[in-house]
DNA sequence: GTCACTCAAAAGTGTTATCTTTGAAATGCG
DNA sequence: CGCATTTCAAAGATAACACTTTTGAGTGAC
């Protein structure tokens, strides 16, 4: 019997429920489906053509997010927003790609100013030596990149010398958070928000944390960490 | 009269989902399952004597958490902690529970040192007038309590504090380590590293803080709750 | 005899369909 | 109003089939 039910693997890793869980999670992110809204998954099943296993775990996974509840005779009910776990980088993914993604952008970036110095105070005691070096290579490219003006590279750069601190940090809830703070780089190049020119004193703050770092000094990693953050937070208007 | 139906419901929430889901990640997270190991699903399904449909969706839930990858010919593979989404509540409660929850601990208790402060600023700018108040309220029963020695009071009164200055802040992410923030108090004082009597700079810095966001001044609610974060910052051996 | 290539079987998850059980809400009856 | 009954929808069980890698046995060339 051919079936001739072809499945088109090309959607990027196909998975019948992975195309569920983003439409549902997008859905319920965006405020499209508003807290307190009801579901079935008679309705789920029947809507996205899914058999009932496919939108059943779909839901559990959507109630580990806590984006739903799912009760008896009630049927599966779209939580209040301060219950989501908002952490969770597929929820943030899911934000980031909704309209109201500048919500997400200004958490995402108050957490790294204030994640950012103490990590790299972690990372001045805790980081392999390997690490340090690393850490150090890069912000020398990042000044050669940011006086040439190739912002393309210069942004791939930042991204790799921010993660690097996170992920050297020792900690593994700051290291955890290195897939965001590069959503967060990159969102803030695409918006327009970055200067065209990376500023001296930037560059300069850089150095001074990679270098404390390879020191092994805590204290002024820490405090060359915050001048770093200093425009990001002036462009947020925390000061 | 009284039909002895009573399901206790005190037990979580029964759920055989929910059993199966907290014994897989407590194995896992406490290092029992090592990273590398493979399960596959006829195991599990004997193992807690489910059925197939329980133990598939209790293992996307663990995947969606990270803690195992499941794929096809292979099996359900445990994945290394470096990739787990440590931000997860349910798994926090874990690794609390777990022999190692000393690192959680710390990790978590230097997240807040990061965070507080700038949720502070945040509420400054941006709680509502009745949060303001009792904040003050609590900053007002924290000094009672602690002159008086009431331990107990005094961790609660802590932790409403503080969990009502992450929620104040306007960032739903530092809204949402409200949870994480009461465990790591109560697991402070639980391993006595709580001073018998709360010192009275601590006191007054509580009370700055609440009395800086009550006018509406960041800078200083920022300052003062690093002064009310210094001493834990001590404790952990960060300065 | 060894290397490489092909192809088929096996092992395990993915997916569907259908059924029974259970719990909670709604309803109706006294 | 209070209690029992009904009803709805998820929780869970079971069985079958589809899909994908891995493994390895067989085959042929050198």
């Amino acid at each position: 019997m051919a079936k001739a039910r072809m499945q088109e693997p090309e959607t990027g890793d196909g998975g019948l429920h992975r195309r569920m869980l983003d439409a549902l999670g997008e859905a319920i992110t965006s405020g499209q489906l508003e807290p307190g809204r009801r579901l079935t998954l008679d309705e789920l099943q029947r809507e996205f053509g899914v058999s009932r296993t496919v939108a059943r775990d779909t839901m559990r996974v959507l109630e580990t997010m806590n984006l739903v509840q799912s009760r008896r005779r009630i049927g599966i009910v779209v939580q209040d927003p301060s219950r989501w776990n908002v952490y969770d980088p597929q929820l943030v993914r899911w934000r980031l790609a909704s309209p109201r993604r500048d919500d997400q952008y200004s958490s995402l970036t108050e957490l790294r100013i204030a994640v950012e110095p103490l990590a790299a105070a972690g990372a001045a005691r805790r980081a392999t030596s390997g690490q340090r070096a690393e850490l150090a290579g890069l912000a020398a490219e990042l000044r050669a990149f940011g006086e040439a003006g190739d912002l393309e590279s210069f942004l791939a750069t930042d991204i790799a010398f921010h993660r690097l601190i996170v992920r050297s940090s020792g900690n593994e809830m700051f290291a955890a958070l290195d897939g965001m703070i590069a959503e967060a780089l990159t969102g803030r190049t695409r918006q327009g928000r970055m200067p065209f020119h990376p500023r001296d004193e930037a560059l300069d703050a850089h150095a001074r944390a990679a270098e404390a770092i390879a020191h092994g000094n805590p204290g002024a990693a820490e405090g060359a960490m915050r001048e770093v953050l200093q425009e990001v937070r002036t462009a947020l208007n925390l000061d």
